[in-house]
DNA sequence: CTCAAATTAGAGTGAAGACTCAAATACTGA
DNA sequence: TCAGTATTTGAGTCTTCACTCTAATTTGAG
């Protein structure tokens, strides 16, 4: 992978497997099913992989990461920006939502790296959210905006997937909802 | 299937796939390993089903209807009710609510029937949701309770799904808090 | 007890999967 | 330009999958 014919290759099959994954699961991920969508011979797959697995997994370590696409980004975020900019993945990326989701339930299995990477970057997630409520409630306790951070990533989550089954479901309503529900104080 | 001897056998490759499906995903759900599982040879299995796609139908159908035990008890349920009823489910039967899950995600491709099932599903515990909450705050409009039922049991799912990847995920706890919040008016 | 039907045994089939390899071709630094 | 490496080709290997088939065994109604 020195010339950049290689890499547009590669580019060109980590397309293609992104794509297969979100339209047909793993199921439908083949390496023929792979090939024929990038307009590439088995040969030069493995020329660029060692194996399924490893493009399967550069797919979604992607996705992981495009959940929460400025991880280090420290700034004070507004809790709505935050729930806008889920939303905004989850409706414009739909493709990589669904690996995300997808990967989350079964793709983690036999896959421990994987499942701890998307638990770390729930917790990251859910720190961050804490912080944004606890700097717009400063009269709330700490553990309970925690709290109600990790109920609301939670159930951001339950809205995109809910929205893998059921692609008319309006996101961002029933997560600014969501999001008011929440922070409805007594 | 009309000796006991078949019976026994069929409910044994059931219980058989529905632990794999649980364990591997579909994936790993092979016949080898439902015969294997099952103690019981190929030949057996084909002489009570079609297909493999039959038993996991079987299995996958059992699991939706589990998500709600009791769908034509339309007896007055407290909403406290209906979240303990589903943090039960998602704790004691695990293997099913991972299976719920999976399917919702992946499963529904090529199973337009069973993406329909799991929506209109969800749509019969929103309404049922959607009832409680009236009946508890009357003062609210109808329009408002349907929304804040379908963000509860969206959420719900989300909580579901973290479960699946976290084990140790309080479930009670958050669902009930979610309960609170949502329903905490301004 | 008996016998037809149900069930089980277990080797075997064809298709499809991931992956390999040696030869041909394309690229690029020197 | 050209030598050497990267890339592509495409037929081929080996494994596993879902599923089949025939013969043996078990079941239970009459």
């Amino acid at each position: 992978m020195r010339y950049k014919a290689g890499l547009q290759t590669r580019d060109r099959i980590i397309e293609a497997t992104r794509g297969l994954i979100a339209e047909t699961g793993l199921e439908g991920t083949t390496i023929k099913a792979i090939c024929e969508r990038a307009g590439v011979l088995p040969g030069s797959f493995y020329n660029l992989f060692d194996s399924k697995e490893q493009a399967v997994l550069t797919v979604v370590r992607d996705a992981i990461d495009a959940v929460d696409p400025d991880p280090r980004h420290q700034g004070p975020d507004s809790l709505a920006d935050l729930v806008d900019a889920y939303v905004q993945f989850v409706t414009e990326q739909s493709e990589l939502a669904r690996v995300y989701i997808g990967i989350a339930v079964s793709g983690s299995r036999g896959h421990p790296e994987l499942r701890g990477r998307v638990i770390r970057h729930h917790e990251g997630r859910v720190a961050r959210f804490a912080g944004a409520i606890s700097a717009e409630h400063p009269e709330m306790s700490a553990d309970d905006a925690g709290r109600r951070a990790e109920t609301l990533v939670t159930a951001l989550n339950g809205i995109a997937l809910h929205r893998v089954l059921d692609p008319d479901f309006d996101v961002a309503t029933h997560a600014r909802s969501l999001l008011t529900d929440i922070l409805t104080l007594a």
